[in-house]
DNA sequence: TTGTATGCGTTATCAT
DNA sequence: ATGATAACGCATACAA
């Protein structure tokens, strides 16, 4: 059922006729085979721009097995971030995007998004995994039983994570490393020893890689960490706002740093805090993590985590083109890139 | 139990063979036609499930001559980060991508994501053209001459253009209905009468119908807008900073009031008028366009023009889908989205 | 209600 | 060096 009103375009018998030579001839040209006579070669791009053909896509992966497709798989959320300020900011997701549909271009692969939204998870990842030849996953995006049945099916790479997954390659940065020098700074130049590491998803594998550096990075100082189950958050702004009020409200005193899973969070947290009627850092130190462009940009400034996030996306095709081209040789199940710790005023530094 | 390592998915065979009945059958159901017997219907969901079955989409395309995809051509920018403008520019691209990719999903289409490099541009608009069922070009993706032809080909939305492309469906916002309010604005709440507009590049429509709008709310009030080749720029920083410091060399008396056609050239301007020892808005309101991040943050906040930008995606993709589905139907050829003044304390407001 | 057979536009395997 | 032709996996017109 053709509704073929508008722009039907050529296929390659037409350029096989008006060339006067076979449609295998067309397509050899067109895939760069060698042992063309330079003539019927000339003669058949002549044909393919006079006729301003481009090869159907659907028809090359059909008979290729190839799509020159890999999808990327994130978390869309349903509500909006109540402050603009962080709505408006570069997001980790979206740098992401960046550099993954660079990478991808580079090797004539194109980039497919595919927003996650939970009520409807299976018809995206389905609707994905038939259009890819293979699959970036964002963190969070699918629950960790999820990952193995996924990447049995279709090569995959995650984004994000503890590394330690096997069914899957991963690339992601040393959470646990970043966060440990966290909890290393705030303790020995901010004397800051009563600590808390305000978390996001309970089941994200980033969050919880985070905290266990950061707790880590903490007792080998002499501090402590709050253990409470009020600081598992969401990774929002709002989320981050709630958990302060409430820590607020047990009327106990507050600890003397609070690191956030993100900047997201640490900007929410700083943001309660202010209204509280505390001041940041003097009585309450803050940190966040990922180094979104507004950190530098708030008051006070956010002490943070860069993570190179671009470089993550690119990786990660990167990886899987690798895999998809080259499947016999052995390519590193987990890939990890460098950090930055970006010591601003948040912690009490830089004033 | 057999473990089939390599990701070699089952076809539309499989599951009918498992089912017990034909292929069109197993193709009915996956579609979800009608006049099918229960049993059968359930039997071959049973199967389906049962294999893991996801229909092939490059088959399904080829069959159908529907793909389910849609692209999005932007500029991709070969340097990173360190300018402004570029980090700007992303920020608005990007949220273009998440309300296109959201209004696609929503339609159980795909967004293919195409960067355009100046030097690989012809590549990339052809990989595009043979993997979607239409394209939406943001704004300086393609030139004035390339987008007809582009058009021609499929059916295409262009994102932020001028408005008064007839090859094209168009999604914009009403620039001129905007600064005719910022000039009502500032005359009648604000009693300035004496005005100018710092206009971006000359040959710029958006920067052309920011002007006219202007000048026709000013003149419609009563105020005058000084016009002088002087208050032609370029739309940066430091463009405005020079076309202040030369206004200001003359010795005239100052406007009481700037608009400029962006965000950045306003804010190069208050930089420039505080240099000089004016105070804003005291001396002189400044406004600008875009109302980028920092628009918030900088100091006086800046009052300004706030644009739809997601939506802007979700509507291109909304009449692409729609010119799609119902060819014969009429759509409407512009589509012209809400903007919102934002008034902050550059103009006076909010003090 | 269901099955059979054809076509979609390529690539690739044979031939020649 | 080039030409026939068979897949590729699905949708659908036509039969039954």
């Amino acid at each position: 059922m053709e509704t073929d009103s508008s722009p039907s375009n050529s296929t390659i018998y037409d350029v096989a006729k008006l060339a006067g030579v076979s449609i295998a001839t067309v397509s050899r040209v067109l895939n760069g085979h060698s042992h063309l006579k330079d003539s019927t070669r000339a003669l058949v791009l002549q044909s393919v721009k006079e006729l301003q053909f481009v090869p159907n896509n659907a028809a090359r992966g059909l008979s290729s097995g190839s799509k020159r497709v890999i999808g990327l798989l994130f978390v869309r959320t349903q509500s909006e971030d109540f402050l603009e300020i962080v709505q408006e900011s570069l997001l980790f997701t979206d740098s992401v995007i960046r550099g993954a549909e660079r990478a991808a271009s580079e090797q004539g692969y194109s980039l497919l998004l595919g927003g996650v939204e939970s009520d409807r998870q299976a018809e995206t990842v389905d609707r994905m995994i038939s259009m890819c030849d293979g699959l970036v996953l964002l963190d969070r995006t699918l629950s960790d039983r999820e990952v193995p049945v996924i990447a049995r099916r279709v090569p995959t790479v995650l984004l994000a994570g503890n590394g330690r997954a096997r069914s899957a390659f991963t690339v992601r940065v040393d959470n646990a490393e970043a966060m440990s020098r966290i909890a290393h700074h705030l303790v020995l130049e901010h004397a800051r020893t009563r600590l808390a590491f305000l978390s996001g998803f309970a089941a994200s594998p980033d969050s919880q890689a985070r905290r266990e550096g950061f707790v880590r990075g903490a007792l080998e100082c002499g501090a402590v960490v709050e253990d409470d189950p009020l600081w598992f958050s969401d990774y929002t702004s709002s989320g981050a706002v709630q958990v302060i009020e409430r820590r607020v409200a047990t009327g106990a005193p507050l600890p003397q740093a609070i690191a956030c899973a993100n900047d997201q969070a640490a900007i929410g947290a700083i943001h309660a805090l202010k209204r509280s009627g505390l001041r940041v850092p003097r009585d309450v130190a803050v940190t966040g993590f990922d180094d979104i462009s507004v950190a530098r940009h708030v008051s006070p400034t956010l002490t943070t985590v860069h993570q190179p996030v671009q470089q993550l996306g690119t990786t990660a095709v990167q990886v899987l083109l690798q895999a998809l081209q080259s499947p016999k040789r052995t390519i590193p199940l987990s890939t990890v890139l460098p950090t930055t710790l970006m010591l601003r005023q948040s912690c009490g530094c830089d004033q």
